[in-house]
DNA sequence: GTCACACTTGAAAGATATTTTCGTCCGCTG
DNA sequence: CAGCGGACGAAAATATCTTTCAAGTGTGAC
């Protein structure tokens, strides 16, 4: 709509790209400005053949990617991603003049938009778009994204919200990156110390995610007052791993711990449905969760909730894996020490 | 001249596809389309020889027609046919050039062969090239029932969690009684005073519900703590609502406050995966979870979790609805607070 | 309120890819 | 063995994609 904005931050955004369209492995590369350049763990993995970048063609999770980055799209780009979502097979059939009339904008526009998606370049898009609607094809066709309305009967109600939520994790899982997400476990499963910052809707998350690695005998502290998180940031140091949960990515609350944490040199991770935005520029990795419409009756802090959760289990199984020796005996342990809370057996 | 046979020939490639990207609602019509939609008119027009010059571009037959039309086929030719047929990911990914050189043939013939599939030309073919090869690919995907294990990579992870969580969701919804589920919407909609217990994993569920409450106006509190949660408990009365939230729906610190509110003549439901459990003995409404199976690496608090939100995501959007009048400004005006706490603009 | 800056955008130039044309060469037939 | 028909590829012609650049537009600063 009338969301015109633009961004300071897209001047960092752009600069993160330099070369290569969405070299996530350098996402907060020189961005900070606190100098002490901090190489990033991922390093130089990946990087196929050629010099495309290491996001390989994304086939079925085009959707995903599209509600996922279309906030931090240009409002040409925008319409550009939404005839690609709405209609791949059609847009398959189009030339990049063809889509560029479709929408109004122009093939500059149109590859500025490829490019964004990950691809290449159009060309590149446009294959991967006739890929999707063989898939389609071939799947399944009822897709019921009807919102909720205010008259809808409970039953109804039950079955969109489901379908909804099932409709985010798979958006989640689709867009995560997993080079990202293993630097991330690499980093909590070896750190001496967690602290995990979110607010609000987050905050459950960061507090979801607290208890879980604390009952794998990890020390691991979720903060949703910003001024003690900064304080006990103010603590942390090289060993360390700070967690920062902000689904519009722009929340101060959560930035400024962040980046006390980042400029005392821990390894510092971000969960946030925009990976674009400020909160990106303290972490060492970022992990993206989807980001969904929202209408009346479903605020998005519904489905951000859903994909933080996902990423969080994805997260916490993650360091399981790496610490299961020790963390298996201490998970057992914490259901053992809550038994006796429990009423007699009732079967 | 020949130039002209041309243009007819683009008149018609783009005279099958003008319907669809005009209007972007029928997502798979345009590949239905696309499929059956000969141009029959334009489809006799040369192409070669043999009589299956208007076979509309083959979908998946794609081999099949290969080997029908070998014979039919000039050694060169075939030799590009069988790279296609034998490789349709990889031919998918060259360029006329590219492939002309693989086969050690050269451009013309590459477009001779297109042709004779039954193709425009080459980009068409590369095209359904693409298209095929998702299919193929998607065919042999969807096998992730399996257990999540400890070497898992962190990608199988992802997905069978993923999966896991969305299957969590199907259980949930269909499990749950819109006739309870309706009973309690009432109670909560209509209530005084709403009072949620919750300890644990459920501790964060039950916050979560009442974060949203708040949100739109209503007068609810999580408590985590079971004193106070008693303390609180007997303050109520009929007219009030009170929730519980339990897993094992036999936890004593969430039983006790429940039973309590109970006695004093609230209506009180209860959030659990065991409905025959101690905790439904004071529930006036009884709300079932669904109860996944546990594994080492994935503790049974993940999809109780995921199955708990769901459900207080259903409820909390039935009270919406009853109280839309006053809800919808509410939330609105519990966004607009938050907007000065985040960075300027974010696009 | 005005200015300057930065970002977005599309037009057009520049590069690739595809298609067509056309001449050569091969193999076959008489 | 000469003549013929067609396969084949090189290169021109065209379409398509990509990049560059300058103008337009909105935003924040002063």
């Amino acid at each position: 709509m009338t969301k015109d904005l633009k961004d300071s931050f897209n001047a960092a955004g752009s600069g993160r790209r330099p070369g290569a369209p969405g070299a996530a492995a350098s996402v907060s590369g020189g961005i900070g400005t606190s100098g002490a350049g901090r190489g990033t763990a991922t390093g130089g993995t990946s990087s196929g053949g050629s010099g495309v970048g290491e996001a390989p063609p994304a086939p079925a999770a085009l959707a995903a990617k599209v509600r996922t980055l279309a906030p931090s799209m240009t409002r040409s780009m925008q319409r550009v991603a939404e005839a690609v979502a709405g209609d791949p097979a059609g847009c398959a059939a189009l030339t990049v003049t063809g889509l560029a009339e479709l929408t109004g904008t122009s093939e500059a526009t149109v590859v500025r938009t490829a490019r964004l998606l990950g691809y290449p370049g159009y060309r590149d898009l446009r294959l991967a778009l006739a890929g999707l609607a063989a898939q389609q094809q071939s799947g399944r066709a009822p897709a019921v994204t009807a919102d909720i309305a205010v008259d809808d009967p409970i039953a109804d109600v039950v079955a969109k919200l489901a379908y909804d939520e099932q409709q985010t994790l798979a958006d989640t899982a689709a867009g995560l990156d997993t080079v990202q997400l293993g630097a991330a476990v690499t980093a909590l499963a070896g750190a001496r110390r967690i602290d995990i910052y979110g607010v609000g809707a987050s905050g459950l998350v960061a507090q979801d995610l607290a208890q879980k690695l604390l009952r794998i005998g990890l020390v691991a502290h979720a903060h949703s007052d910003p001024h003690l998180a900064v304080t006990n940031a103010v603590q942390l140091r090289s060993g360390d791993a700070a967690v920062a949960i902000s689904h519009s990515g722009s929340t101060g609350d959560i930035i400024e711990p962040l980046r006390v944490a980042f400029d005392h040199g821990a390894t510092t991770v971000a969960i946030t449905g925009r990976p674009d935005g400020p909160v990106s520029q303290y972490a060492d990795h970022v992990l993206t969760t989807s980001t969904a419409r929202e209408t009346d009756l479903r605020p998005a802090a519904m489905s951000s909730r859903t994909s933080q959760l996902l990423v969080v289990d994805c997260l916490f199984i993650g360091v399981m894996q790496r610490t299961y020796e020790s963390a298996a005996p201490a998970l057992a342990a914490s259901y053992e020490a809550l038994a006796h809370r429990h009423s007699p057996r009732t079967r």
